[in-house]
DNA sequence: CGGATGTCAGTCGGACTGATATAA
DNA sequence: CTTATATCAGTCTGACTGACATCC
């Protein structure tokens, strides 16, 4: 079963990862999928780039099937960007791989810094969104 | 008072960091400062660039003051790199900046949160610490 | 000699500045 | 008309691949 499992994983871990995408690119995959649709302009000011690398970055995301831009109803000069199908399962893929490689070095924890750093979380978040709101 | 503060920090914030930085180069000025003197190879190996870029950012930053290259005394093939005192620097204003921004922020924390959070910081640098063994 | 270390040359993609079209 | 939003055009930096010099 284990070898089964390998030979899964050997296949599966190449599905959809082949794509070599940029630290921003992937910030503003992981942005839309928080948010759902959003103007360019907003991407612009959440991720720290001009608006011609947004406009750039999502011809070419849009080239590829991960993102899709729909006309906005209430204001005809903007454009709303938001994740296909295929998008979303990139996100969701580099999620799933990040518990994957955590999950072992957690169960290597005690028990105590375990709880440790669960009480923490919270806290991060809170500080997290002060920072945000900081800035406006 | 106030306003002398805000004129010596309108100035000193802009001493040295007119500098733009890499990411990359970023990331190789801390691991200098961490690990003193060290050979590009094991630059390559640390940061996640090829040889030749480690070489390209080394030598602009060494044309730039920032780092110096000097001859291994053990291996003629060798290289080594460490910051010069202005490299330090760059490092030690970086340091300062993310405490004077993170300060402010942690004083709106109560009392329970910040502990919570000190509590976490060791259990952070062992998995950082295991993280980084499992991979060699 | 074979292997390791660093550098040189040429190419490519991502981001920037500046200018432009269209709609509020 | 002025402002906001997005896009087009050209340039530059940083990283890559492949070839090469130098030393163990």
């Amino acid at each position: 079963m284990a070898a089964a499992v390998e030979r899964f994983n050997g296949y599966y871990i190449r599905l959809p990862s082949v794509r070599k995408l940029s630290f921003t690119t992937l910030s503003v995959l992981h942005t839309l999928a928080e948010r759902g649709p959003v103007r360019l302009g907003e991407l612009t000011a959440t991720e720290q780039v001009t608006q011609p690398a947004i406009t750039q970055m999502i011809t070419k995301l849009e080239a590829e099937g991960l993102v899709e831009r729909l006309p906005d109803p209430s204001d005809g000069r903007a454009v709303l960007v938001r994740l296909t199908a295929a998008g979303r399962t990139v996100v969701a893929d580099r999620r799933n791989d990040r518990v994957a490689r955590l999950s072992p070095l957690l169960d290597r924890l005690t028990t105590a810094e375990r709880a440790a750093l669960a009480a923490a979380l919270p806290v991060l978040e809170r500080l997290a969104a002060l920072a945000q709101s900081d800035e406006g």
